[in-house]
DNA sequence: GTCTATAGGTGGATAGAC
DNA sequence: GTCTATCCACCTATAGAC
């Protein structure tokens, strides 16, 4: 328990390795970046993480973790369909004003050179991330409270997709205003004019 | 002239960095990747690309202008606004088909680790890729062929993050089917109900 | 225009002392 | 758990012969 107050080593690795991988991706960053940003030597990082295919394991373990907890923050917080989505787009805002990307949405642009292991996890973020949105978007309908034509489970796909675009698209044209105004176009197209 | 017949090394040198570059990225292929595919060595690459940089800022440039050349032919075999945007979202199925991912969405999730002279051209083909396709919007919706909510620059910019995030999240999960429902779920957004 | 040879740097990873 | 020291593979890039 209190996890989060005194992070041990491993803890504080991964936190290292993500905001890299999130910027500039699992190949972008080496054991020699953070260690250095922990003040440590690589030989240090190799003991908690043998090898970087078991980092990269972990690292997408936890972002998975962590965002289906966001999501259950989201039902606890809200009960409107339609504040439910909005929650969940502002989630994905959050990161972009932090000058990051989505930790998945990143190795997905780097899957074909992948370690196995991380392209399964990867595959499980989706495949979750998807279905939340995909019981959202069905209940969300059938109370009248959101609109869209056709399958949900395909609308469901198209919004995170369209999400993990605006924050690709963001990083090398427009910026966080960019990603504001396509995500208001997305939300519009299921929420309808207010 | 009759340059694609008879392409000469640095047209060769293009077109398999191209292909590696949508698959793995710009830092995931190396000189002796391109070489060893054209059986050369790295020194006659860099004879044609002296740097590396130069190569991926030639890239950017050949891509964008083929781009727009593909855009200037919808214009000419279609007329209607939902047929050209019919085609226009088919360059992008073609892409993924092909098992290739748009090498300016590709190099987008690199942006911070690129070449400033690739940053730019990065920046330019977004710029003209999403003033195409606002142009369309506009006309189609004044002819009333196309029906959409709020600002036709927004909704272009979302439409161009959707179809990048669509080929982005179908390399991890999904494949050439959940781009095919992305895409559709996005078509139906802006055409509607037939 | 292409080659051989090589420099100089960085990557992941390991052995063994403390 | 952390260190020093080191290995080996790979990468970009260059000099100079052909």
């Amino acid at each position: 328990m209190a996890a989060r107050l005194a992070a041990d080593t491993a803890e504080q690795i991964l936190d290292a390795a993500e905001r890299r991988a999130q910027t500039v991706g699992y190949h972008g960053f080496s054991y020699a970046d953070v260690a250095g940003e922990l003040s440590l030597t690589t030989a240090s990082v190799h003991y908690h993480f043998p090898a970087k295919a078991d980092l990269g394991a972990r690292l997408i373990e936890r972002y998975t973790s962590r965002f289906l907890e966001a999501l259950a923050d989201i039902e606890a917080r809200a009960s409107a369909a339609s504040d439910r989505l909005r929650a969940y787009v502002q989630i994905y805002e959050d990161v972009v004003a932090a000058n990051r990307m989505c930790l998945c949405g990143m190795l997905a642009s780097e899957y074909e050179t992948l370690p196995v292991a991380m392209r399964e996890r990867l595959g499980d973020f989706f495949a979750k991330n998807e279905a939340w949105v995909t019981a959202l978007l069905t209940a969300g309908r059938a109370s009248g409270e959101l609109s869209y034509a056709g399958d949900p489970k395909a609308t469901a796909s198209a919004l995170v997709s369209a999400l993990e675009g605006a924050m690709l698209v963001a990083k090398a044209h427009g910026g966080l205003a960019s990603f504001k105004a396509a995500a208001q176009v997305m939300l519009g197209n299921l929420i309808g004019p207010r």
